[in-house]
DNA sequence: TTGTGTTTTACGACCTCC
DNA sequence: GGAGGTCGTAAAACACAA
């Protein structure tokens, strides 16, 4: 198991998404990039990868449950009790794919029906949705013969889809075809829709880590350095050295050349605590 | 309230890999 | 050839300042 210490002087320097500022559940702000600089170093975990198991909760798939994510209720037990308490809106419950189809026959005893869940009684968002008929079906909307739904094309995600989906990524920043499975089962998404998510979070991700080399120095460091590499920015005085001082911990320096002194401190701890 | 900028879904084009 | 990757983009949803 790792454990993964964030020591971020310049806070400023990763602004969390205030997007969700009038929600109560503020999924981005602990489980987006802005709060995990060190993201892309973030190591998978084969002992953990458990993703061949029945789909359970985040708890039984990572171990306990980060305290940041306990004001969000307790997750899913189970693949019922997420879809009872996913806050499915509408939309997802109408969302006609081919893929929720085949994971879910109509009659089949996995998921209650449709129409007997309180689709308002988890997230917040939910409520920005009254009605989502136009999902039902699909309809080529254009001369193109682009697929688009009737009237609007895109859903908005409960709450609990993207934490979990969060909580998927920030284990795996690539998912399995069988844990997208799993995962589109327990979200009542379609697999489809999962990993064009996962693909639009890694672009998000790959977004705010370019962003963030840009605001480190003024100019692109070019990739993502690996422990014991170092790298200075061409005509910059500004530079970061990522050093493995010893197994398992990674830290990262930002340091100013100019003055010679650190003018922000970041890093990043490892502990494998199986070893 | 409204205008504007940002974020989030969803898609198409194109590429690589098996 | 199909699946899934990135990249670019459209448009809805959203936040927020004026």
């Amino acid at each position: 198991m790792y454990v993964s210490y964030l020591l971020d002087k310049e806070t400023s320097m990763y602004p969390g998404s205030a997007r969700c500022s009038s929600n109560n559940l503020p999924v981005q702000n602990f489980v987006s990039t802005p709060s995990y600089p060190d993201y892309m170093g973030y190591h998978h975990v084969p002992a953990l990868d458990t993703h061949g198991q029945p789909a359970g909760t985040w708890g039984s798939h990572y171990g306990p449950q980060r305290e940041d994510w306990n004001a969000y209720g307790p997750g899913p037990s189970s693949t019922v009790a997420a879809a009872q308490i996913n806050g499915s809106s509408p939309g997802q419950v109408s969302y006609a794919s081919a893929d929720y189809s085949s994971l879910h026959p109509a009659g089949s005893g996995g998921l209650p029906p449709v129409d007997t869940i309180n689709t308002q009684q988890i997230s917040p968002n939910s409520q920005r949705h009254s009605s989502y008929e136009w999902m039902r079906k699909t309809v080529q909307s254009t001369s193109t013969g682009k697929t688009r739904t009737r009237e609007k094309y895109r859903v908005v995600y409960t709450d609990h889809q993207r934490l979990e989906l969060e909580k998927e990524f920030h284990y795996n920043r690539y998912i399995t075809i069988r844990r997208k499975s799993e995962l589109a089962a327990n979200l009542r998404l379609s697999e489809r829709q999962v990993k064009i998510w996962f693909q639009n979070r890694r672009a998000k991700e790959r977004k705010l880590m370019k962003k963030k080399m840009t605001h480190f120095d003024g100019s692109s460091l070019g990739s993502i350095m690996g422990p014991g590499q170092s790298s200075i920015a061409e005509g910059s005085c500004k530079g970061v050295l990522c050093l493995s001082l010893a197994e398992g911990r990674v830290y990262s320096f930002s340091f100013d050349l100019h003055t010679g002194s650190m003018y922000s401190l970041s890093w990043t701890l490892h502990i494998d605590l199986d070893k």
